[in-house]
DNA sequence: CCAAAATAGTTTATACATATACTATAAGGT
DNA sequence: ACCTTATAGTATATGTATAAACTATTTTGG
């Protein structure tokens, strides 16, 4: 049996747990009605409200094409809305609908609740030193190609 | 502006390293010809020759629906095929092409020494604590309804 | 033995995510 | 002003992932 550095042993735990993490994340939001990538957007337009596509995209760290899409479907299930841009007409703003905004006003707490019990397995002073780990491994990644020099 | 809860801080700063560290993985597994879903299975295929599709799906805590198209992408390329398992009409045996080994034994170390690099900006003893922590918040989480009782 | 339940794999519908190419508009430089 | 280039959004193709329905076998209990 080979012997595995423990860099790597560290890795996998790590993509274990996020991976974990994400799936009771997402499986929760889920049962409060919507999918994780249509809870991020409603997370970011209950405090950016009237930003753009594109600005969005940046935000949510993913391309243009895919806000495209998801904006699509939550528009379909009057969640949000696209408004042109006075100042531009290339640009739709993004606005919640009065449905969309009851929806993220009831499920933003809940949820926030929910991934904040996640992390009770570690005592206050771990927390603090899993945050400064986390920090530095951040610090040392390259930026994600996604957001230019955010 | 409201004060976020530390734990909640600490859960979006889990997910943003992994997500980071996940992208640049898939990035660099792109660049050696495949993808990141492809790279798993040919890796499980290496020390697992003949499981099952069943058994795969398991060991990458993914659905058999997914593992059945994955399959199939990769026997058209020529990476891995499929035989019918003799003690059981209804299973399928999974087994490398000598495409697929070839591959799989060229890509595995590279990919190996590119993610143990991203866990460089941390000293041995700081690792030591960080997988400490992972375990800790592995263990105290439920188990993936993909994987009953592994 | 045989009917019922479980299992392995496939298929379909839906959602997400990327890359790429395309349209329309905007901004800049000469 | 005009032409080039950049930007915002859309459309398409591909890959990944789930859930749910379906087929074909196998297992199990009576």
């Amino acid at each position: 049996m080979r012997l595995r550095d423990t860099r790597v042993v560290a890795w996998l735990q790590m993509m274990r747990v996020s991976d974990k993490m994400e799936r009771l994340s997402n499986e929760h939001i889920r049962c409060l009605g919507m999918t994780g990538a249509q809870f991020d957007v409603l997370a970011q337009l209950s405090t950016h409200e009237g930003i753009s596509q594109q600005a969005l995209s940046e935000k949510l760290f993913v391309t243009k094409g895919n806000v495209c899409g998801l904006i699509g479907r939550m528009e379909q299930r009057d969640l949000v809305k696209r408004r042109p841009d006075p100042n531009d007409k290339r640009a739709n703003l993004l606005f919640l609908t009065e449905k969309g905004r009851a929806l993220a006003e009831r499920v933003m707490p809940e949820q926030e609740r929910f991934v904040a019990e996640q992390m009770n397995a570690l005592s206050e002073q771990e927390q603090t030193t899993l945050r400064s780990l986390l920090r530095q491994l951040d610090r040392s990644l390259p930026d994600n190609p996604l957001t230019p020099t955010l």
